[in-house]
DNA sequence: GCAATCAGATACGCTGTGTATGTGATTAAC
DNA sequence: GTTAATCACATACACAGCGTATCTGATTGC
């Protein structure tokens, strides 16, 4: 027989565990979320489950883990297309309020997430979406683009604003035609930080595009 | 026998459950909130519980529209002993920043209720916090002071800018020490929705001040 | 005073988590 | 290459907790 390494298909139940958990708790959402049914689906038992993650908890902290991940790295990613400084950094907020739109993102990272790991700043993962703003914050107020106040609150406050923000798009009837409020919202409040802000503010001129689209840079 | 009225002693057991509820959803959470403990408690049975509440849920909803409201309530009472306009929407927000401290709001209304009755958008009691600071941004529009931009996605922020801000003192290490710089960083921000941002930007003059007492300045 | 109503109690079923134990396959020892 | 130890996962069990259906004694309206 194929003798595979047994370290080689752990890990890929493990990936599928996850996978399978991913899809449930976005579904039903955390609580709602049977172990049984979830292990079943991909062919294990909960005794696979147990040992891998501990408990029901456990999956769910590697599950936000690794959203939180892909969030922070997209975010990064379109960060990084942007001009540097102060656009990248709205951007990257803008990239969270079109990432917490995704019902996986919504559910699980947002709404459950903070209910049964507590607060983000003590996950596991230390929140990467919230350490790859800071070190933007830390970075713009060395520039002397921001003014000196204290980095963390500073980035808490902007990814705070923009994920309820998105929420808040989320729940309203029509999120595709709300979207752009929001995102010119979050611009506007963002401006509050700039050490020297800019004179003429033309939120609504130059239409708000999000996720790939040319800040206006003051 | 003291013939009570009937819809007396009701409103009383009500009361009892939803003062427990208050007390256990506090202190174990939500999901690890026993009823049949809850209820015991008071002098009574799961199924005073769920004749009124109707289930889990519902008694969750009404816990949290309680506390909703009498965090309304205070915020607009600290507003309205504060410079109308301006002064009176921060200093709202700042008055949320220091009820979320608060483990019985933190645990029951920011981590717990989102998560099981959804966004606050959406929730039964409309989310009075939510409402309050709507209708001080819509003044403030009307007024000028405030850039027009959408008031809902205005307040939607301002509202998870500072309670967020909270999440983060309560969760670091000597909340009295950073609660000043969250304000701080708050009043800051929040000036991005001004419709001319002051020239000399002093944003620890005048002292920010969270439920009376004066936060020194570093 | 009597019947209808109703707040709350009692009893039951069921789902779901966590744990303790079992087992067959893989790995490592000799 | 055989054997012993490990280990990933399965099986089986105990138990807590929610929701519902039914019951009961008190209150209310007539």
């Amino acid at each position: 027989m194929a003798r595979r390494p047994r370290a080689e298909t752990m890990q890929e139940n493990r990936q599928r565990l996850m996978a399978a958990a991913r899809k449930a708790f976005a579904e039903k959402g955390y609580a709602a979320a049977s172990m049984d049914e979830l292990t079943a689906d991909v062919g294990l038992t909960r005794g696979a489950l147990y040992h891998n993650f501990g408990d029901k908890r456990g999956l769910m902290a590697a599950v936000v883990h690794q959203i939180d991940a892909e969030m922070a790295a997209e975010a990064r990613r379109i960060a990084e297309s942007t001009a540097p400084g102060w656009p990248a950094l709205l951007a990257e907020g803008e990239a969270y309020i079109a990432m917490a739109l995704r019902p996986e993102v919504q559910r699980i990272v947002l709404l459950d997430g903070p209910a049964v790991l507590g607060d983000p700043s003590k996950w596991p993962s230390q929140d990467s979406c919230l350490h790859a703003t800071r070190d933007a914050v830390d970075a713009l107020i060395a520039d002397g683009t921001l003014l000196a106040l204290d980095p963390e609150a500073m980035a808490r406050m902007l990814t705070g604003a923009a994920l309820n923000a998105a929420l808040w798009v989320a729940a309203s009837d029509q999120p595709d035609l709300v979207l752009p409020r929001a995102v010119v919202a979050f611009r506007q409040l963002a401006t509050g930080f700039l050490a020297k802000p800019g004179p003429g503010l033309a939120p609504t001129r130059s239409g708000p595009q999000i996720r790939g689209l040319r800040t206006t840079s003051p």
